[in-house]
RNA sequence: GGGCCUGUAGCUCAGUUGGUGAGAGCGCACGCCUGAUAAGCGUGAGGUCGGUAGUUCGACUCUACCCAGGCCCA
């Protein structure tokens, strides 16, 4: 049974690996795989969700290809994993696209349409998204537990129709039977398998679980904070939010104005603002206590500012005196909108709870001047406008100096009642009421236009407010350290992941984890009415025991708003009704607690033990340290204070080949599927693998080309060489003592220095591979790998081809097949986990074909051993010498401008060491490859070169220390030739300098040799190679008799003859040239597998060309001949 | 303002504890080889290894400062 044959070039990579999914799908092969490592020690990867909002991009794939890489490795090294992935599926993200979807533009429209409803599409978006996200992981061949796309599709048709309605599904612990709700909700725990879902029941009550431990270790509390909100999707945005995607240019109108000082007649304080909507909150202005202010006079009246912002004053002015900012401190002013009700009442006008509680001063008695550190001269007056309520800087300040607070702004942007006029209008109609009342106050000073990056909504492009809000937030006075601490217990690669990570935690305030929206993790916080205490629950056991009210309304549905707002519960402290607040939760709880959640805490406490903590995660790092690597770490502090997880490997950032970043609208973004199958994932996954994962990554078509040149086409060449010519000789492996797991076989023995060369190179890159890999490094594993290919096509293969394609069949022939089948075997198990599809078409083909006892696919075998045995150092050095050699003859050669094809007589090589071990084989191969008649090693490089003495510096560098320059500089100035032979025989080398002798050994001195001029030949690196240039008159006769053989071979392949079709040859000419072909005759004809050599005209029916060689003419003709025999 | 990363050929990037020639791929030019290879090989042009100072016998490599770009925080 021969192998299949193999085309020479695949035109369409792609559809093959669709045959390999197929194949994958039809066998069952995944399942396969966990099978056969059942109960072997366990690799846990916990994978970070991917949002199920919409398709995956390239990006996703680079991340996803290490996931896979890893986990395909650790299997074949005999491990036990998981292979569960995640989707993230709660938060405002999805909420957006369903708006979008819905064409909704605010709060409004979704109360309109209800809660229920919209809360069940973001389900079946997530669910929808879930199945392409599914599809497109699967054609990247990443082998996980996938669930059924078309079953997740059924759910989410489902669930639109008749949620309630009783399904029974298969799980891999057998049938379960519950409501399309509730089968939603289970996804992904063990009796569902598949997936995760960060919406399922599990996860959402195992936050409530972390979160009731919050709020029992005193951590968790409910504050008031200025957020930046948008007013038309009438939520606040979180800080990361904004980062992503939310900063414009914008120019705003601002506006420099006077605060009158009281007590002082005509002498204003000037301030300055990009947000005029602000002053009628204004409470203080504040200066800096370092910065130096001066008191000007300009026409009659007199205004206080920094010094380095005079360029502010508009005309002429008069400096009457420089001071320090601390004596402003204390000055009393009247604002511009004292005379409305909220600037009047005391306290403020804040709603919020407590805030303002024992202030009782109003605004316009607490206008004062305020030191503050932030106040800077970079833009603006050097005196700062604080309004408490309107900006978390002055928020804080205010709390600090006991103000009031004016916060004008309801959830959709429209001002409170108590600002007079303003009140009832929009923040955006603000400007032109207040710049009028400036001027009726006498306080506008200058209005001028000014452009600044501006934080917007990245769902709506609202220019965002700041707006005083009701948040929950945790608190990390104390978390912060022990998180810290979690931290370093971590191997971060790269390793500077370690200082990011701290960095962000020390910086990182009070973690805010509410939001005012709709689908999401219902926060378990309920409130009593009647006292407003307010208690956490912490699962859904203990909230059916607690439930006084209302739990018919939730029972059968996921813990999701509207049904869970239903459930009361009784107050603790006062007996009255507790309801839950209506937040839900910011989306990063839902994705921190997956390594409980997942594993089992709450239910299978001793399977979660096996599987916790993570031995590695991976994800993209810029924005994970402060998301999800940051709330897994919580998560695990908080509930076990260990790390969860033992490795965190960071990517950075896919961009685009032109060096941008992708975009749609530029025109350079690739969608994955398209980039699936236009380049193939094969190509996709090398390029992703070979790259420095600490770099940003640029992805595009023609570095897909790149790798398909220089990694696929080779490999795919090389195993369509060798099926090619093994089929011609009916050559088939052993099939004794097959294990299926190693079905490259014991290391095969030869007396062949190529093959236990390229056996002892295989070995040597399986050791770095493994070492690469157990070391998460994919880079240095590509790095071997295209080595020892380039190895395997140009060295080995190249020159070993002769002996498969010679006639007669002996042990050498079936050595070579024998070491070049074992190396191929051994080469796709290490490029298994990297590129999987074209590794299992060989190992279909070369293994699974011939071998009945084998695996069903590449991916059930092991690793590859190391068989350190046979990497012999010396073999290896005396090899890389052979290809220096080569390599520095066909230089020598090409500076002389002679062909390869015409023989020389010699090869003149001189080597400085190392050629002890050198054998006539070596010689050999090297004359074959130089076309050369014989190499010669010659005794003094004298001949060929001239010498340069240098000092060994890493020896003579810590023996003789700062005596080295003048040994240097002696060793420059002694006569080269003599030193060289005292080095070479083995004597120390004796330099007298300034009357001190100094014995240098051999070691301590290098040679460096410079190639003589007038020679053909080429040095490096201590090794010469020179050739003879003179052609004689047989030797030009050999070489036109290669010529004729190459054009031959080409005519060959032009009439499309087979390599083994036998041919006559006819050939027309005379001189040189027809001497050639009779003295070469049967070279010729072994050459060009010719029976015959016809002297005369081609006849009609051959094959024939007119060839012009050394200006000679020839015509030649092929004529295919069946043998019979 | 603080933290982290990056700076090596026209472009994209390797360069393993400091050790003497500074490399690859792409692109360009020229040449070679082809009985697996629309592949490959060789040669060439092109570099103050961001800058300055320091440590050292010796710095692309270590240290400090500076410059430029990026990310994060403020």
């Amino acid at each position: 049974m021969p192998f299949q044959d193999v085309p020479a070039r695949v035109d369409d990579y792609a559809k093959q690996e669709h045959e390999v999914l197929q194949l994958w799908k039809d066998t069952d092969a995944f399942q396969t795989l966990r099978t056969l490592h059942a109960g072997q020690p366990k690799w846990s990867f916990l994978d970070g969700p991917v949002t199920a909002n919409n398709p995956l991009g390239v990006h996703h794939g680079w991340g996803r290809t290490y996931k896979d890489v890893f986990n395909r490795f650790w299997t074949m090294r005999g491990r036990e994993l998981r292979y569960q992935n995640g989707f993230d599926c709660q938060g405002l993200w999805v909420e957006v696209e369903v708006e979008k979807e819905l064409g909704f533009r605010s709060k409004r429209d979704i109360e309109t349409y209800g809660l229920d409803a919209f809360v069940r599409k973001c389900k079946e978006r997530v669910l929808r998204f879930a199945a392409v996200q599914t599809e497109q992981s699967t054609r990247l061949g990443y082998w996980m537990d996938w669930n059924d796309p078309d079953h997740l599709r059924e759910l989410a048709t489902a669930l639109m129709e008749s949620p309630l309605q009783r399904m029974t599904v298969q799980g891999p612990r057998g049938e379960v039977t519950d409501t399309v709700e509730q089968l939603v909700g289970r996804l992904g725990m063990p009796d569902l398998g598949g997936s995760y879902f960060t919406f399922s029941n599990e996860n959402n009550y195992m936050i409530w679980t972390f979160l009731k431990q919050c709020w029992q270790r005193g951590w968790l509390y409910c504050g008031a904070d200025v957020m930046p909100w948008c007013s038309r999707c009438a939520t606040g945005i979180s800080q990361h939010e904004i980062v992503t995607d939310g900063y414009q240019e914008l120019t705003h109108t601002s506006i420099t104005l006077r605060l009158p000082l009281r007590g002082r007649q005509g002498e204003s304080l000037l301030v300055w603002t990009t947000t005029p909507w602000t002053l009628p909150s204004n409470v203080v202005a504040a200066v800096g206590p370092e910065l130096t202010y001066v008191k000007v006079r300009q026409g009659d009246e007199v205004l206080y500012l920094s010094k380095g912002t005079l360029h502010m004053l508009r005309g002429a002015y008069e400096v009457l005196g420089e001071m320090p900012g601390s004596v402003l401190e204390g000055w009393t002013y009247d604002g511009p909108f004292d005379h409305l009700e909220a600037a009047r009442r005391p306290g403020g006008n804040g709603a919020l709870r407590d805030l303002a509680q024992d202030v009782s001063v109003c605004a316009a008695e607490a206008h004062r001047v305020v030191l503050w550190d932030e106040v800077s001269e970079t833009e603006g007056t050097g005196i700062v406008h604080v309004a408490p309520g309107c900006g978390a800087e002055d928020f804080r300040l205010g709390k600090e100096h006991n103000l009031p607070i004016l916060a004008p702004l309801d959830e959709e942007g429209y001002v409170l009642a108590g600002f007079g006029d303003f009140s009832g209008q929009h923040v955006s109609a603000l400007l032109d009421g207040i710049r009028q009342t400036l001027i009726d106050s006498g306080c506008l000073y200058h209005v001028e236009p000014y452009t600044h990056r501006y934080p917007t909504c990245w769902r709506c492009a609202t220019e965002l407010v700041f707006r005083l809000v009701d948040e929950w937030f945790i608190s990390m006075d104390e978390l912060r350290h022990a998180m810290m601490e979690m931290t370093k217990q971590i191997r971060w690669i790269p390793a500077f992941g370690l200082d990011r990570e701290l960095d962000w935690l020390r910086n990182m305030h009070d973690w805010m984890i509410s939001k005012k929206r709709y689908w999401g993790l219902a926060l378990p916080f309920w409130e009593c009415d009647a006292c407003g205490h307010y208690e956490v629950i912490g699962d859904d056991r203990e909230l059916a025991a607690r439930a006084v009210a209302g739990w018919e309304d939730f029972e059968g549905h996921t813990p999701h708003r509207p049904y869970i707002d239903a459930v009361k519960i009784a107050c603790s402290t006062c007996g009255g009704q507790m309801q839950r607040i209506t937040d839900v939760a910011n989306p990063w709880l839902d994705a921190g607690i997956v390594s409980f959640s997942t594993l089992g805490y709450r239910t299978e406490r001793e399977a979660w033990r096996d599987w916790y903590p993570a031995h590695w995660i991976s994800e993209s790092f810029p924005g994970q340290f402060r998301n999800w690597f940051y709330s897994l770490l919580a998560m695990g502090t908080v509930l076990e204070n260990s790390p969860p997880f033992k490795e965190c490997f960071g990517y950075a950032t896919l961009i685009a080949e032109d060096g941008r970043a992708m975009h749609k609208s530029w025109g350079n973004a690739i969608e994955f599927n398209e980039a699936a199958d236009r380049m193939g994932v094969d190509v996709m996954r090398w390029l992703y693998c070979a790259h420095k994962p600490e770099n940003n990554l640029p992805f595009g078509y023609q570095r897909a080309d790149e790798v398909r040149r220089q990694f696929l086409i080779p490999l795919w060449n090389m195993y369509s060489f060798f099926v090619t010519y093994a089929n011609l000789d009916g050559w088939e492996p052993d099939r004794e003592e097959f294990e299926p797991g190693r079905p490259e076989g014991p290391t095969p023995h030869s007396d062949n220095v190529l093959d236990t060369w390229i056996v002892a190179r295989l070995n040597q890159v399986t050791e770095r591979c493994t070492t690469s890999l157990q070391d998460s490094d994919t880079h240095a594993a590509t790095l071997a790998i295209a080595a020892f290919l380039d190895d395997l096509s140009n060295w080995y293969i190249r020159r070993s081809r002769r002996r498969y394609w010679k006639s007669t069949h002996d042990t050498d022939k079936h050595t070579a097949y024998a070491t070049l089948y074992h190396v191929l075997v051994k080469l796709i198990k290490l490029l298994a986990p990297l590129t999987p599809f074209v590794t299992e078409v060989m190992y279909q083909n070369l293994v699974r074909a011939m071998q009945p006892a084998a695996y069903d696919s590449v991916h059930h075998c092991d690793w590859p051993e190391v068989d350190m045995a046979v990497v012999d150092a010396t073999l290896l050095d005396q090899m890389a010498l052979a290809r220096q050699i080569t390599s520095l003859g066909l230089g020598s050669r090409g500076s002389a401008n002679i062909k390869v094809r015409q023989p020389l007589s010699a090869a003149l090589a001189y080597v400085h060491e190392g050629e002890a071990a050198w054998s006539e084989t070596h010689t050999a191969i090297v004359c074959e490859e130089l076309n050369v008649k014989s190499l010669q090693f010659v005794e003094q490089e004298a001949q060929l070169l001239s010498y340069e003495v240098l000092p060994n510096n890493k020896l003579l560098g810590p023996r003789l220390g700062a005596a080295l320059g003048r040994v240097r500089a002696a060793l420059t100035h002694a006569d080269a030739g003599a030193v060289v032979q005292q080095v070479q025989s083995g004597n120390a080398v004796a330099l007298s300098i300034d009357g001190e002798t100094f014995e240098l050994t051999p070691d301590e001195v290098l040679i460096r040799t410079h190639p003589a001029a007038g020679l053909a030949i080429a040095t490096d690196r201590g090794v010469t190679v020179a050739v003879e240039t003179d052609i004689t008159p047989e030797l030009r006769t050999e070489g036109l008799a290669r010529e004729i053989v190459r054009r031959l071979q080409v005519m060959r392949r032009d009439a499309g003859f087979n390599i083994a079709d036998r041919i006559v040859t006819y050939s027309l000419g005379d001189g040189p040239l027809a001497d050639a072909l009779l003295t070469w005759g049967d070279y010729v004809k072994a050459e060009t597998l010719s029976i015959d050599l016809v002297a005369g005209a081609p006849p009609a029916e051959a094959y024939s060309e007119e060839h012009r060689i050394d200006g000679m003419t020839i015509t030649l003709g092929v004529q295919r001949r069946v043998v019979t025999n």
